[in-house]
DNA sequence: ATAATAGTGTCTATTAGACAATATCCT
DNA sequence: AGGATATTGTCTAATAGACACTATTAT
């Protein structure tokens, strides 16, 4: 028996998207339109686009890509995405064999509110870690959301993408808030600025122009000193 | 169009198989013996077996674990395994759309002399990573293990990875050899001793019945504190 | 005795964290 | 003026790293 004799899986990308509005951690959710998991709430994804013979199709990042804009609308050039874990229980479709490679994303809050629902999408909303509806979730996603949610926590210090949950720019206390967000725990202002004015000396980050404004006393802010769209 | 009508893609599972041998980190690559890429050294792997109908095959673990001990012979209970990506770009195996689920593995130097050839495989080879002979490498097996090697690297100081690279029992030297060999720099004993000391205060390790005889002073030997097989 | 490695002690610099105090800005 | 937040300062404990030193054992 020849290797391309045997069966196959089908594959697909689901998408982890995560923002931070309200002081909180979010993510966002499609509403399936189809069976199986018709009216469930879903990570955004779908199939890799695997052409024949000479064409051999779209490779895994683009199809991230690609699905992220097709269904939530969301700009794919300003947007973090990263492949984290390949899902492929038997039976976590009951249609068919399916192998999910999944990613998460990291969409600044300036972008959040430009979701929309698109493909073959019913509906598009932000959720609540706490909040989602764990028995109207479709397929294994429960699962991968928890796996996707650990490892941005662990990530939290070891990387900067929390500079990828922050507006253009930001004040200290908008980024202590995402760190707040992400891992559920409260710092201290001062010794959280301390540790923020080291990036700035390393050159990670820059002061950037203009104040923000909140109604209290004025906050310099700064940017990632990283081209950003 | 059907879900189920889309063309698919073969899955498979590649190994990145770890040991430390001589003070340096090795990795195990088999010779293949068919088409594409007969003669060239590749690592080891195969395609994940995906059952019809009502049985979907085996979990992504499983064909890992299986192809481990097919190709290798060695016990797939004693090594850690774990997922750290997958590779799908079109065009990595010329003879169809092949999406490789790929895992790194860790054998302790105890075990390592068992890998033998087994199924479809011509040979089994440890290679140190700086001599592996990358004009002859199948597929694109040279950039997986470039991620594994940079992913081992970086768990090393977040995790007890290097404690799974060791023998049952071992000395402090032997696990400071480990790391030294892993991320290629040479450690103080001194202050290497005082962290590996905090670990036994916070329990991950203990004292171990026996001595080190190396010709020279004697070391105490430690263990780590899970059942190990 | 000597060489080599195991193991101890000490000093310095860096960092996290707790917390007090001051500065600035809005109402 | 008062409340809230930004910002600065100070103290302590933990840790990494450099390095000198002592202890043990094979040869």
């Amino acid at each position: 028996m020849k290797a391309q004799d045997y069966p196959r899986p089908a594959v697909a990308v689901d998408l982890v998207i995560f923002t931070v509005l309200d002081a909180d951690l979010k993510l966002l959710m499609v509403r399936r339109r189809e069976d199986p998991f018709s009216g469930c709430w879903a990570l955004p994804g779908g199939f890799v686009r695997v052409g024949a013979a000479a064409d051999q199709g779209e490779d895994l990042d683009e199809a991230a890509r690609r699905e992220l804009t097709e269904e939530t609308g969301l700009p794919a050039r300003s947007v973090f995405l990263e492949q984290f874990h390949a899902f492929g229980r038997a039976g976590r479709d009951p249609r068919m064999r399916v192998i999910s490679v999944a990613y998460y994303a990291l969409v600044s809050p300036e972008l959040a509110p430009f979701a929309v629902a698109g493909g073959d999408v019913a509906a598009v909303r932000w959720f609540s870690l706490s909040e989602l509806p764990a028995a109207e979730l479709a397929f294994d996603h429960a699962e991968i959301i928890a796996v996707a949610a650990s490892r941005i926590r662990r990530s939290l210090d070891s990387t900067s993408i929390a500079l990828e949950l922050v507006p253009r720019s930001f004040s200290i206390a908008e980024l202590r808030a995402v760190h707040e967000a992400i891992d559920g725990v409260t710092h201290d202002p001062a010794n959280f600025r301390r540790r923020f004015l080291r990036m700035v000396a390393d050159g990670l980050i820059e002061e950037a122009p203009g104040q923000r404004v909140t109604g209290k006393r004025r906050a310099k802010v700064y940017r990632f000193r990283r081209p950003r769209t």
